[in-house]
DNA sequence: ATGGTCGCCCGGCGA
């Protein structure tokens, strides 16, 4: 089974891209990021056609996350529990960046969570360090820690699932082609590092440092100044595994050759494949 | 790298 993850930055804008990767690719089940469309615009009819299955969790201009799968999917739910936790009340009904589906392999099913963590900036901080309460940071920060809580909640069954999507998140130095340009920024600065650690820790596998030790390999390179031409990107797309999922995994690979085609996402998908 | 570029959808925000 071969399950992608791609931040499209407008599924209107892509569909020549999205539509060509596909076919090129033939993933089973993909996790789409930034639709930035809602559920009754977004081109369904066309995947459709294409054997998919589509499941939208869309808003108007911003945000938006879908899954497309060429195999049954059970279960959809849309949106991350706990909307009032995050201090603003129903604060997920207005950012749509989360949506889970069951997936039905020939002999197994895995549990699939699609998502699109806050980017966080700017960073306001109070004197003594900690996020201003209601800032874009402090989001970042509160919506990691709901994730977070979702997983445990998914550990807890002992089932294979997975967390995919963008994450917004530097792991490690390793991570950036310049690190030090990223230090204060809520892609990698402290915090939000060990909020990815927190998460980590509950005994996720991150299938790409799994599966390679290539140097210098990234998902996501800004339009300006040419940075992917000198290869001036961060790995923020993210695939981690529940043990059960780690378990089957068979490869893990980033589609780098789409961001030097035409009318490119900033992002590039990134897949795995699970013996399953 | 609080933007030199995009995408949203129509002036400015978000990344």
């Amino acid at each position: 089974m071969k399950i992608a993850s791609f931040n499209i930055n407008g599924i209107k804008a892509r569909m020549d891209a999205l539509t060509d990767w596909l076919t090129e690719a033939e993933p089973d089940v993909v996790v789409l990021q930034e639709i930035k469309s809602v559920d009754e615009n977004f081109p369904r009819e066309h995947f459709e056609d294409m054997g998919y299955i589509v499941e939208t969790h869309g808003q108007k201009s911003f945000n938006g996350v879908a899954i497309l799968s060429k195999l049954p999917l059970e279960d959809i739910t849309r949106g991350l529990p706990d909307a009032a936790g995050m201090g603003r009340e129903g604060a997920d009904d207005i950012e749509a960046r989360y949506i889970e589906a069951t997936v039905m392999g020939a002999r197994n099913s895995v549990r699939v969570c699609g998502l699109y963590l806050p980017n966080g900036n700017p960073v306001d901080l109070n004197p003594d360090g900690t996020p201003i309460e209601g800032s874009k940071y402090d989001f970042k920060l509160k919506w990691f820690a709901r994730l977070e809580e979702r997983a445990r909640a998914l550990m807890a069954l002992e089932q294979p699932f997975l967390m995919a999507g963008d994450f917004n998140l530097i792991p490690q130095a390793e991570d950036a082609k310049r690190p030090d340009a990223w230090r204060e920024d809520a892609l990698f600065r402290p915090q939000s590092r060990a909020a990815f650690r927190s998460l980590m820790a509950l005994g996720f596998t991150d299938a790409l440092r799994a599966t390679t030790s290539a140097p210098e390999v990234y998902t996501f390179w800004d339009y300006q100044a040419g940075a992917f031409d000198r290869n001036d990107g961060i790995r923020i797309d993210h695939f981690l595994l529940s043990p059960q999922a780690a378990d089957c995994l068979t490869d893990c690979q980033i589609d780098v050759f789409t961001r030097a085609k035409t009318k490119p996402s900033d992002h590039v998908p990134i897949w795995v494949t699970l013996d399953i």
